[in-house]
DNA sequence: GAAGATATGTAGACCGGACGTCATACCTCC
DNA sequence: GGAGGTATGACGTCCGGTCTACATATCTTC
């Protein structure tokens, strides 16, 4: 199964990071959570800890980003796609005891520990405002505005998973939810308005 | 000088904190940094590193508390402080060379090593949403719409705090205040209006 | 299908650094 | 000068990430 100890390792990981950050997680965790040894994860991943963890980011970020090109398709209501991905959110930190938030808050608040980690957390955060950005101007929003409140938007749900987590309560997701998704209706109508 | 060693490893460990995180900031670095011996950690704080950080830990949040007190004080325009948060948080952030952001997020994302840091952790989230809703609240907006619109606010500059941080600019700060204040505007006015 | 080559998986040794402890030194005030 | 609070840094122990040497599996070629 040549995959499968690496992607493994990977998942691993990711979880791990989510939980403890870049400093907390130590390969000995890491090893001892996916069952393989040692050794092993010097094959798969040469340049050691650094490799792994870049990888792991780039695993969760890509699973982020998707679920956002789900929820913010060319076809699907934006303002559904704010509460869904939301309540998605929520949903996903509190199922898993508060643990799993972004896969690169973490990372960029331990400081980030190589040039290409920082560069894999800058695409990320810029692809994802992007995403929504895209949508809203789809919708009608002009340039700067659809980038502001993307921006508004990526950054709300991020530090809404946050302050869930240490509060240890989904409200703060549910509240953010439902305030912005309020907030783009009325952009929206104001837009609709415009055109008539 | 009784106190300054003592106040000197807070403030070394709070922005040691800031820079790696929990786990990242080893006693080593605080050591060096503050320029103290081993043994005098030990003097000043029995409780090792765990102690040593929920008191930087305060010492951060009470920096932050106080501010947002000054900035939605009774007296003040709460649409120019939610911009002056803002403003001032970016400046910080990038004089720091983008360090300085939240100084709880990076005890929440590296797991929270204790109850009792989990304590301030939490009591700093509703000590500052309640600083802004109680401010809210004084300006007309009903009870729910107040809680959830200081949900917003902190969670979206907690969130701006991190991706101006990932993206190494400020734009974050700059669009999330501006939206924010826009959004805080139109509801201040439907208030005014609804009691003419 | 056997031999050798290449890919994959395993085991443990290494070295540096982490945190915490202690026996001791330094004051300052009576 | 002795007693109490204060400060010190060398040391122990454990754990971190990395490396090298070895074992097994899979593939290639005749």
């Amino acid at each position: 199964m040549r995959t499968d100890t690496r992607k493994q390792f990977v998942e691993t990981t990711s979880q791990l990071l989510h939980e403890r950050g870049y400093e907390g997680t130590s390969l000995k965790d890491i090893l001892a959570k996916s069952g393989a040894p040692r050794g092993s994860l010097y094959y798969h991943f040469p340049g050691g800890k650094d490799e792994l963890v870049c990888a792991a980011t780039r695993h969760g970020v890509d699973y982020v980003s998707e679920f956002l090109r789900e929820c913010f398709a060319a076809d699907a209501d934006p303002i559904a796609a704010v509460r869904a991905y939301a309540s998605e959110a929520g949903r996903e930190l509190a199922e898993s005891g508060y643990i799993l938030g972004c896969p690169v808050a973490p990372i960029v608040l331990d400081g980030i520990q190589s040039p290409e980690l920082g560069d894999i957390c800058r695409e990320a955060m810029a692809t994802w405002q992007d995403i929504i950005a895209g949508r809203l101007r789809l919708a009608g929003l002009e340039d700067e505005r659809a980038m502001s409140f993307a921006a508004l938007l990526v950054s709300a749900i991020e530090g809404a998973l946050l302050v869930a987590r240490a509060l240890r309560e989904v409200t703060p997701l549910d509240r953010v939810g439902s305030e912005l998704a309020a907030q783009l209706t009325a952009m929206l109508q104001e837009v609709e308005d415009s055109h008539e």
